[in-house]
RNA sequence: GGACGGGUGGCCGAGUGGCUAAAGGCAGCAGACUGUAAAUCUGCCGCCCCUUGCGGGCUACGGAGGUUCGAAUCCUCCCCCGUCCA
């Protein structure tokens, strides 16, 4: 049997990939797949940096504009559409090229997910409103009682994990790690290529600062002024780097450079977090620079056309 | 010129004689993370050494001296910074 070839192409944000992305979706005749868990929230466009519609002519895009700020999406809503995406861009005989900033998202989308039990919204309040009683350790010697092994792995200060694996084992009636052996729906059929943005560190640390610069240029705190009077300030994208600040911005908690040098000093940390989660992704071609870099762009190429060939 | 206030580890900042390599925060680094993931959480964080241990040595609280068994903490002089009075 053939397998189709699928490109992915991890990397930090401010990177580069979707220069990268869009450079080889035009010299393969592929399309994007976006891997960006920011992205799929309509209307958020500036800060984000969603591509533009310039962009989006010139090469098809997926994954995009994918709800409505009021909604909720999560990794299993990703790990759905995003297999849905990659087979129809290969049924157009397309290279479909996913650009991911998203680990998890990613991670669902190649590995699966085992089959947990998605999320209850009433428990979850519940569970939530006794860790703000009681604090977050109430909910750790509740999972150490009814799911001892998941509970050696979670910090009582982690609220969120604590919360998802209790909700797994209330809905499930099984603990988390029974589930886990039960395995997870690898994407089959594809022969991927992983390409991975390394640009040096402080070179990206500048450039996540020239960017946030450039984004407040292109209307940013325009677009969340409108966007915050539109959809309030429990939308789901106000708790996203950068919208977070302007949003406390407009509220009038702290100023507009206050604002701005957090958004650079959490952007430059998360950017730090994606290395580390992207470092231990296996069978990833690595690339030292950034995504636009000319050199890069011909390597890159050098390497996908061996690697489609041999497919 | 005078009167106060202040100079602490990359930054902010606590500490007024021993329990202090010095709270806490930030930055930085390393890591975890199977359904909110641009989220959430964890560790390290003066330098050197080793038998890696609640181990040893060195350096450190503007500078130089001094008091003391012992000083970031007290005294003297000097150098900077801030505010106020001339």
């Amino acid at each position: 049997m053939s397998l189709r070839p699928l490109v992915v192409i991890v990397g930090p944000t401010a990177g580069g990939k979707s220069a990268l992305g869009l450079f080889l979706a035009e010299k393969l005749g592929g399309e994007i797949v976006v891997c960006d868990s920011t992205q799929v929230y309509r209307h958020f466009d500036i800060g984000t940096a969603k591509p533009t519609a310039e962009e989006r002519k010139r090469v098809r895009h997926h994954l995009l504009d994918l709800c409505e700020p009021t909604e909720g999406f999560t990794a299993g809503d990703y790990l759905r559409l995003g297999r849905q995406a990659l087979g129809g861009v290969s049924r157009r005989g397309k290279l479909p090229i996913v650009t991911a900033g998203t680990g998890l998202y990613l991670r669902a989308l190649l590995e699966g997910l085992s089959p947990l039990p998605p999320r209850s919204p009433e428990l979850r309040a519940r569970l939530q409103e006794r860790a703000d009683r009681k604090g977050s350790s109430y909910l750790h010697r509740l999972l150490a009682r009814v799911d001892p092994q998941s509970a050696r792995g979670i910090s009582p200060q982690d609220a969120p994990k604590l919360i998802r694996a209790l909700e797994v084992v209330f809905v499930a009636r099984r603990p988390r790690g029974e589930l886990f052996r039960e395995g997870r729906p690898r994407l089959e059929g594809y022969s991927v290529t992983k390409l991975g943005l390394l640009p040096e560190r402080s070179a990206l640390y500048a450039r996540i600062e020239a960017r946030i610069e450039q984004m407040l240029a292109a209307g940013w705190l325009e677009e969340t002024k409108r966007l915050h009077e539109r959809f309030g300030d429990s939308a789901k994208p106000f708790g996203f780097i950068g919208y977070k600040q302007l949003a406390a911005q407009l509220r009038g908690e702290i100023s507009l450079a206050e604002a701005v040098t957090l958004i650079k000093q959490e952007t430059r940390n998360f950017a730090k977090r994606q290395f580390t989660w992207f470092r231990k992704e296996p069978e990833v071609e690595w690339l030292a620079g950034f995504g636009d870099a000319a050199t890069l762009q011909a390597e890159a190429l050098v390497r996908l056309r061996a690697a489609v060939r041999g497919s």
